[in-house]
DNA sequence: AACACGTCGGTTTTT
DNA sequence: CCGACGTGTT
């Protein structure tokens, strides 16, 4: 049976026994440069970590040569749990993470060489902001003229390109003073100690550029690559990995570096708007000469009716790398499709829907609503909460987001950097001491004339202003010498009851909550300790590497490395390394920058789960509802224009649909309130990519936008079957006949729905019906229609919204753009 | 220094 | 319509 054994004349493996043979073939893949195309559902976070565990257990690797990347802490965590599941091998001797936090793993390990302080801070994006923000104020930044928002999108967008302020292409007078600002927030950051997100990765990526011996040994010690979700990078998080991969520096021995396993499925790309290059992945190909590419085509998630309705959407995608899902699953039940009148009325008929699936035995947490935008799930957020159906909503703020936590982290910041002037703003005044706008103004003035932090400015400072603010340093710095020594749990909780934050709250009304958050602060620090082990062992990350994995008992799955790889693994030490460890303080308050934690709300609880498309993906569960399938919605009209963005709807609406494993539904509304006006949105294009056969009307199909209403031409793409889709349905009986079963476990959920077709389900009731069409009917036009008008010329009709005389249209010119105009008063032709 | 009022904006999100 | 944010008032 074992047709792969891992080495001639072993048994086999057992890691290998469970996988396809598409997986095999990745996981026991030769040490050279590799893409693996993983389809959604395909095993791949399976195929990456069995991959390192065969690699370790052939004694092609050890620990310390092998680093793993991926997007999320998620991800990684997942990582390191199977793992350390498939062999008893410390995870944390590799370099698992995400791209931040292996870089700020690297750069503490070398701040000295990236000319950085001991005790860097990093900045995430609220931080970001306040202190461009703060740098506008100080240089009297026309706020009109540079929104603080755009000035941190533009900053974030350099770094994610790889450009400092010398290198960004200067086109404009309005570029030339974004670059100044740029330049100048560069030296702000720099004075103060901080990092923000993208620095982390240019900073990194500049030191493994500029010096060779860094370089050099990483790229000599890291023998295998592993990147998770590749479609998603970045141009700078693709260079960095070509300068460890040694690929990076002109001429230089490309036999160096290690072997590149990239994973990834271009059909999931769906964060182009955050700076991803799908791109990466055929450069990946061209310039690493990739000579293995493999293909996870096989799903393990869906059934096929879902998969199909997958396949066939996303093939109207043009430029994929070409894939196409399978599964050895029956088709399983047809999609269902549900119009509603209103917003209101389609939420209502989910909480029905739901109602009925948790009485068949469906898990809350295993109904998820999806939508394309948050502000959708209000509508249905209020019919859970009237049926009283526990939900939980992703994507809030999350822990270490809150305003009072965030308080706490700033004073704890200043202990280990007291420049840190973004924190010394946010406290300074908080609890209030009295220490009004006047007086942090005129510090901020000294601090700019002599070119330092607001910290050391302060001896400077005379007048009662002066005497406030040194009375807070003096604070901070006995808080700084209290702390020395005591464990992390202890730091914490002095510096809330000691900063007056514990205090403040308690006597707040609202405060209790955030007491409450305050406390749980404590236990997280804590928690933290136990995890990262700083409690045994003080030493940094660099003395886990050094631990021989003999030591650990291996017994079947022993893991000692040949006389080669133990002789590197004595001499991990990296040159220039600061000797110093991070102190747990340290450790915590980067975690904290990095992991963000989950937002808290009702965690844990069986509820039904509400998210955006982008946060569902990676998830997957057995019934899922895909609402709000509206054009100008899904797909979003600030996508629609281009050929670029509509695929990039295409792909996010490619990855909800493969998130349902057993059901599927698919809702669309007549009208929807938005921005406090009813708006008419027709149903979305995507339901015309989705083959019938796989589709069940749930509502009587309406006719098509071009056939209602004496726009010439119409009709016939159609009018085949009026009713409830017929050969869907029929297909899909067949299927029910033959044995479908829903995930084996639930037969309750499977007798009581199968067979009886839906004649009781609440979906069918007259209530339902939808409403006629009126006020579309009085103006006769529809989203995506051609119009001609006597100015502009021709266009078509992207947005239709109000009613009557106030009912406008928002249209695109061919040459004039688009326009809003209002249709009582515009004088619109329709073009057939 | 807390509160009230007005304005503005409003895809998607992780680090 | 609804929330965030900034300005102005007591």
């Amino acid at each position: 049976m074992f047709l792969f054994t891992d080495a001639p004349g072993d048994a086999p493996s057992p890691l290998l026994a469970t996988l396809n043979a598409e997986q095999r073939s990745a996981v026991t893949l030769p040490a050279e440069h590799a893409l693996i195309l993983a389809g959604a559902g395909s095993g791949k976070t399976r195929v990456l970590t069995t991959r390192i565990a065969w690699l370790l257990h052939q004694g092609l690797a050890t620990p310390g040569g092998i680093m793993a990347v991926t997007f999320t802490n998620k991800a990684a965590k997942e990582m390191m749990t199977r793992l350390s599941g498939m062999l008893p091998v410390n995870v944390r001797a590799m370099w698992i993470g995400t791209f931040h936090g292996l870089c700020n793993r690297f750069l503490r390990t070398h701040c000295k060489a990236a000319n950085l302080p001991l005790t860097f801070q990093i900045l995430d994006m609220q931080d970001q902001l306040s202190a461009i923000k703060r740098l506008c104020k100080q240089y009297a930044i026309d706020d009109e003229r540079f929104p603080p928002k755009e000035l941190q999108w533009f900053i974030a967008g350099c770094k994610e390109d790889g450009m400092r302020p010398a290198a960004v292409p200067v086109r404009d007078a309005l570029t030339q003073k974004k670059v100044e600002i740029y330049q100048l927030y560069e030296e702000q950051c720099q004075r103060e100690g901080v990092v923000d997100f993208g620095e982390l990765m240019l900073r990194s990526y500049e030191l493994l550029r500029d010096n060779a011996p860094i370089r050099e040994h990483y790229q000599r010690r890291f023998r295998h690559i592993l990147i998770d979700e590749f479609q998603d990078t970045n141009k700078l998080q693709y260079a960095w990995i070509k300068m460890l991969a040694g690929k990076g520096v002109e001429g230089e021995d490309h036999h160096t570096g290690g072997a590149v396993l990239a994973v990834g499925d271009d059909d999931q790309s769906i964060y182009a708007f955050r700076g991803a290059r799908v791109g990466n992945m055929a450069d990946f190909v061209r310039e690493f000469a990739v000579q293995h590419q493999i293909k996870l085509e096989q799903n393990y998630r869906s059934y096929s009716n879902i998969l199909d309705a997958a396949n066939a959407l996303i093939g109207h995608n043009s430029r994929r790398l070409g894939k196409n899902l399978r599964t050895e699953q029956g088709p399983g039940e047809p999609v269902r499709v549900y119009e509603a009148p209103s917003d209101f009325s389609e939420a209502q008929w989910m909480v029905d829907e739901m109602r009925q699936l948790v009485r068949d035995g469906v898990e809350r947490k295993e109904i998820a609503v999806l939508y394309r935008s948050n502000a959708q799930s209000r509508v249905i957020e209020t019919a859970l909460f009237n049926a009283a159906i526990p939900y939980r909503v992703y994507g809030g703020l999350r822990f270490f987001e809150r305003a009072e936590i965030k308080h706490a982290l700033a004073y704890l910041r200043l202990l280990e950097n007291p420049n840190d002037d973004t924190s010394f703003m946010r406290v300074v005044n908080f609890p209030a001491r009295g220490i009004g706008a006047r007086s942090t103004e005129q510090l901020q003035d000294l601090a700019k004339a002599s070119g330092c932090s607001l910290h050391h400015a302060v001896s400077a400072l005379s007048g009662r202003a002066g005497a406030a603010i040194a009375g807070f340093v003096a604070k901070i710095d006995v808080l700084r010498e209290q702390t020395i020594g005591l464990n992390l749990r202890t730091i914490v909780s002095l510096v809330i009851s000691e900063s007056g934050l514990l205090e403040h709250y308690r006597t707040e009304r609202e405060g209790a909550d955030r007491v409450e958050n305050l406390e749980e602060l404590v236990n997280a620090a804590e928690s933290f300790v136990m995890q990262e082990g700083f409690g045994r062992d003080a030493s940094g990350l660099e003395a886990e590497l050094t631990q021989s994995p003999a030591s650990q008992g291996l017994g079947s799955l022993d893991l000692v490395a040949d006389a080669s790889t133990r002789a590197y693994e004595d001499n991990l030490e990296a040159p220039g390394e600061t000797g110093e460890t991070p102190s747990p303080l340290a450790a915590f308050l980067a975690h904290a920058a990095l992991e963000a934690g989950d937002n808290m709300a009702q965690a844990g609880q069986d509820a039904i789960q509400l998210m955006t498309v982008h946060s569902a993906k990676g998830l997957e569960f057995d019934c899922v509802f895909i609402t709000g399938m509206e054009e100008g919605l899904f797909p979003h009209e600030n996508a629609m224009s281009d050929r670029d963005g509509l695929e990039e709807e295409r792909r996010l609406m490619y990855v909800a649909i493969t998130r349902a494993r057993a059901r599927l539904y698919l809702s669309h509304s007549q009208t929807r309130m938005l921005h406090g006006q009813t708006r008419f949105n027709l149903k979305s294009r995507f339901f015309d990519e989705l083959p019938e056969v796989c589709l069940k009307w749930l509502t009587p199909k309406r006719q098509p936008a071009t056939s209602a209403y004496a726009l010439g031409g119409a009709g016939r793409a159609w009018s085949d079957d009026g009713g409830y889709g017929s050969g869907g349905y029929g297909r899909s009986g067949a299927s029910h006949g033959s044995g479908y079963s829903y995930g084996g476990a639930s037969s309750a959920y499977n007798s009581a729905r199968v067979g009886q077709g839906d004649s009781a389900s609440p979906s069918q009731r007259s209530a339902d019906a939808p409403v006629p069409r009126k006020d579309a009917s009085s103006h006769g036009l529809q989203v995506r229609q051609k119009v001609f008008h006597g100015k502009f010329g021709e266009g078509t009709v992207l947005t239709l919204e109000g009613a009557g005389d106030d009912a406008r249209a928002q249209i695109s010119f061919a040459r004039h753009g688009t326009k809003w105009l209002a249709l009582s008063v515009a004088k619109l032709t329709p073009v057939p």
